[in-house]
DNA sequence: CCTACCGATCGGTAGG
DNA sequence: CCTACCGATCGGTAGG
């Protein structure tokens, strides 16, 4: 009866995922069923499959798009010549705006990749370290150039990332900052401290 | 025919639990089943029921085991008179070695607590909020008494929070530093920054 | 601690 | 898009 709309930039299928997204990240991938997702969309469990091929194919499609956009951006700041310091905040700003833009997607990826089957786990796996390692890179280079202090560059690229990641749990502080402020003050003491 | 072991400083229920843990962070609290931990225990589902009520009581007790332990620590380092820098660093380090040397049950409760049920939710939510709050005025403090820049409190806050919760994913890296080494290159970087 | 079993719910398919 | 249904698995209980 009630059909599935086709969002303004995308297809029935887009939507799904869309749902699909908000809902694992609220109860998880395992812990949502085909029948709440069904529900939520306003159609039965099983006209869903004609959309998509399965529970798993949906999981698959959230982590890798949110992986190739990380990708891509990486790509793009690796073509611009610009200093270590500058390119590490833009990183940063990056990873802000992608947490508050597609929070959803971003924490599906971020938490439920492990429910991926292979080999799209194997390969999820190995896109996340590429991107980790060709951070690491530019943290080395910045030290080299003594733009940093002499730091341990996986700690470094690895404090800087927890700390960006964690701002799934912004939500509850939304109220008290704007997201410009939050870029401004987080860029700030990652890269400069807190002590005066 | 099989029996719980009780471990050295525990019943046969600390057993399972510390079991279920180890399952919950691996699968996630939804993702496995009672006959899945009962296998890892070498017994039958049923007999799981003799040492506890509920699966969801088994989240239960690792949530707030952990919760209690990060309150308890805060306790002490607020009757001791320190500065807000080395409330700060202390603090630091408590997370740091709880992640190291409970790994699973803090890794479970900064992920499955979302699937407590009433009212141990709002109790969790309550309790990690007013944990918050009292990092929040140690930050102020040490702002107050030109000990910090002049940082948004919230934020900073936050951002080592996020920090070193991210340690969940240091196992990948374990190899390339030592505790010690990895306690102070976060705790630099998060106080000093990286910029030279 | 086990065997045996319950009703509920799961992801997915057949057929229209 | 639906109704009707499949076998598998879920958390948990009865009874010994």
């Amino acid at each position: 009866m009630a059909k599935i709309s086709a969002s303004k930039n995308g297809t029935k299928k887009d939507t799904i995922i869309r749902i699909a997204a908000s809902l694992f990240r609220k109860k998880g991938f395992s812990g949502t069923s085909m029948r709440e997702l069904a529900e939520s969309l306003g159609v039965e469990a099983s006209s869903l499959y004609n959309h998509i091929g399965s529970k798993s194919e949906l999981l698959q499609s959230i982590c890798f798009k949110v992986a190739n956009e990380f990708t891509s951006h990486l790509n793009e700041i690796e073509n611009q010549n610009n200093s270590a310091v500058i390119r590490l905040k833009e990183l940063i700003r990056f990873h802000i705006h992608m947490m508050l833009d597609e929070y959803d997607e971003v924490f599906v990826a971020n938490h439920e990749w492990k429910q991926l089957d292979e080999p799209y786990l194997s390969n999820f796996l190995n896109q996340r370290k590429a991107y980790e390692n060709r951070l690491t890179e530019i943290v080395k280079q910045g030290v080299q150039k003594k733009e940093f202090k002499n730091v341990h560059p996986q700690v470094a690229v690895f404090t800087i990332l927890s700390a960006v990641r964690g701002l799934e749990l912004w939500q509850r502080h939304k109220k008290n900052i704007s997201p410009a402020a939050l870029e401004k003050s987080m860029t700030d003491h990652l890269l400069n401290g807190i002590i005066k």
